[in-house]
DNA sequence: CGCTAGCTTGATCTCACTCAATAGCAGTGG
DNA sequence: CCACTGCTATTGAGTGAGATCAAGCTAGCG
């Protein structure tokens, strides 16, 4: 099943059993068309999804119509696992592209923290995780500039999904234009595309229509000031999202 | 006991009997003295904090020496909780005044985890209300002007003081230098200066040495696009921090 | 073929930063 | 008591990164 490898590759030190429980808990499979709104900000839900395949977003609206987004979710992300506790959100949950997801009810996840601690602890582990993500987020919106800020991006989308093995070192998809980057990096689409002929010129990388290929890791982690810290990734990703380890021993 | 009150305060829905439990868990009480460190990046800990008396910060310390705050915590706030399952941090933590926490060792949270299903889903309720935080603070630094950002930050500490009793709604205490609050807003201390300025004369509050007064919180709201909604308040203290409910009220 | 969405480049503007100087105030020590 | 130090607050002048406005380009698609 689909589903299994991508529990597996997420969160490494599932156990067979944890992973099977959690699959069982699958209450089914929904698909979404790109652009869909998945969850809507300050509505009860009783649900939360499993992102299986596709790219999906969170964003805040702001008054005057702008948004922006507060996290990208690749394959393998839990995209709305703090609707468990908080029962409603601050925030919408869209797809990015068609994209399917398995639904977990919170009554299973219930089910879950009352008989298996352990497992109930992976998944407030994989909360965190998503906090953690928030907290770099802030530091890359105060701290560094429009050039380093599209960098640090490239580097943790391309961290995540080497995690997942939806990148192999050389290049990712990235299905968002020039205006999502800036919705997530606080530009406006105009100086994107600056900061992003920059980066190709500079020789780290290429980004066009929905693909980055990167053409130097250590160079891209070196602007962005990228340190995969906060992503507790194990060592050995790691040090292929910063470029330590050479190419030539995968693929 | 002091704490039993401040657990009270912040998380409402807490059973005697609950409150009995995370008290009955508390290792000991620490104090701290202004400016010192509780807890260090990428140092493992097998302890959690909750804030009894005084301000904390949790901030990420930029390569150029700059550093950013990614909280702010008041009485009553599980300053580190996620710890719990993270085990290290991916940011400090620090006290802003003289402060006394206490101390859970994760080996009893763990006991709460797996004896009390019930309790453990409101500790994680807790931190997800801090992702919901970090959220709203990527909103702000990323569509906000200077002073919408500044004015939105006094709401949400308003809002939160509100909450344990820290305000009656007319001012409160804020240990925090003008430069303190430009690494909140992502401001320089000249700028904040400034702004502040700006807030006085408009007649919304005035901000000096470790005290916020408050003379226009309707207004303040306005400017700052202040919504409550993400720190998920009671009804009443909600309608408090946004100005719906007169002063005559109370006190 | 025309339409639309996304990408690209140039010119101008502005909000907040930087640099700089002054003032107030607490603590400290002679 | 005053001199000295250090930290915080305040105000002014000049600067710059990124926004805004505007126009043209490219490619997919009905």
């Amino acid at each position: 099943m689909l589903t299994k490898s991508v529990l597996l590759n997420r969160t490494t030190s599932l156990s067979d059993a944890e992973r099977d429980r959690l699959e069982s808990a699958i209450a089914s499979v929904r698909t979404l068309r790109a652009g869909e709104t998945a969850v809507r900000q300050d509505t009860p839900i009783n649900t939360s999804l499993l992102l299986v395949e596709g790219f999906m977003t969170r964003h805040v609206d702001a008054r005057d119509g702008k948004r922006h987004l507060v996290a990208v979710h690749v394959p393998g992300d839990f995209v709305d696992l703090h609707a468990f506790t908080l029962k409603q959100l601050d925030h919408d949950v869209g797809a990015l592209t068609d994209v399917s997801v398995a639904v977990f009810t919170h009554e299973a996840l219930e089910k879950i923290l009352f008989e298996d601690a352990t497992l109930a602890k992976r998944l407030w582990f994989i909360t965190m995780l998503d906090a953690a993500q928030h907290r770099q987020w802030i530091y890359r919106l105060s701290s560094l500039t429009a050039q380093q800020r599209v960098a640090h991006f490239l580097c943790e989308t391309h961290a995540r999904l080497l995690a997942v093995g939806w990148s192999h070192g050389h290049g990712f998809p990235l299905p968002m234009t020039q205006s999502d980057i800036g919705e997530v990096c606080s530009l406006t689409n105009v100086h994107v595309n600056r900061v992003l002929r920059d980066l190709r010129e500079m020789g780290l990388c290429q980004v066009r229509s929905s693909r980055v290929q990167i053409l130097d890791i250590a160079g891209l982690v070196k602007v962005g000031s990228f340190d995969p810290g906060y992503l507790y990734l194990n060592a050995h990703v790691a040090a292929q999202a910063v470029g330590h380890i050479g190419d030539s021993h995968h693929e």
